[in-house]
DNA sequence: CAACTTAAATAAGTTACTGATATATTTGGA
DNA sequence: TCCAAATATATCAGTAACTTATTTAAGTTG
């Protein structure tokens, strides 16, 4: 019937529904400083990964490159990041996390860790040694997703 | 040392580098067909729930009650919702999903079942088997989640 | 070294937000 | 009963954050 069940128990419709729930909850666990969520993932980018170029930046948040253009000139007024020139290309710009930029992450990270703290000493050992488990999994998940954001959208791709 | 860890083994520090690393990319598989992460949210929130009044989805959404009624009436425009008055107070107003919103929602959810089944195929079969194992944890966890949103941010909430 | 390509910036216009305020309805006493 | 306060939504004016189209500058190639 679902051709979305592996023999091994993992309903992906399943998984999907109770993956939108669960990010939808995640994603406003915090505080978010009237920053919009493409602010804040280029901060989280450049905390992640290190300074970056804008072409590299449009690439992980799917916006055009005015707008990163726009959006890195936003941060760097407000002294969060700084524009330098690439030593290795005299046309593009590497943009690097200030220490005020890094606080900002820094500070949303320790807010969603007390959260989830505080949400994960309400779950049974047996459920929070389940999500345990499931770290790994997660991670591979993330990063085999990854990949594929980087591929086009083909609709139907042909086997 | 660290003052996010329960004696059982879940690490909150790890499950928020994990999830947001999860996160990020699970919000981007799906089609997002030009509109806004609020837009989005909206008509899942009423997916889900059923017609709402329009404070009711400015809670859910964490905007200005005017962006709401922009929101709605956008989104009426495009055929996608509804405004219809509330018989029990009149100065409320229900906004009901149409049938053309419930297919965007539909394909949206469809598009991430997609994506997520070719995910999952390219996990190992323990590694889909915790992620099963994890799905009734992660739900408790939104469901917690979504009452501690519902609460004033107090910092220092007294119990 | 001209033609092409790539990286970022600029320009002009649109959309989606915000705070402040207005309108209509309900609620709760005097 | 009726009026003041509270509640639910709408409107207005201004700003922020995007879009497409174009421009500038620096690399790459035949």
């Amino acid at each position: 019937m679902s051709p979305h069940e592996p023999p091994d128990g993992l309903d992906t419709e399943d998984l999907a529904l109770a993956l939108e729930k669960f990010t939808g909850i995640f994603i406003r666990l915090a505080s978010v400083e009237k920053m919009s969520f493409t602010t804040l993932g280029v901060l989280h980018t450049l905390a992640g990964r290190g300074p970056l170029r804008l072409s590299e930046l449009k690439a992980s948040e799917q916006v055009t490159q005015p707008a990163i253009t726009q959006l890195v000139t936003r941060l760097e007024r407000d002294g969060l990041v700084r524009r330098r020139p690439d030593p290795t290309d005299g046309r593009a710009v590497l943009v690097h996390l200030t220490p005020a930029g890094a606080q900002v992450v820094d500070k949303r990270r320790r807010d969603r860790v007390d959260r989830l703290t505080a949400l994960t000493r309400r779950l049974s050992t047996p459920q929070r040694q389940a999500v345990a488990a499931a770290l790994p999994a997660l991670l591979e998940m993330a990063e085999l997703g990854a990949q594929v954001l980087d591929e086009p959208p083909a609709s139907s791709p042909p086997r």
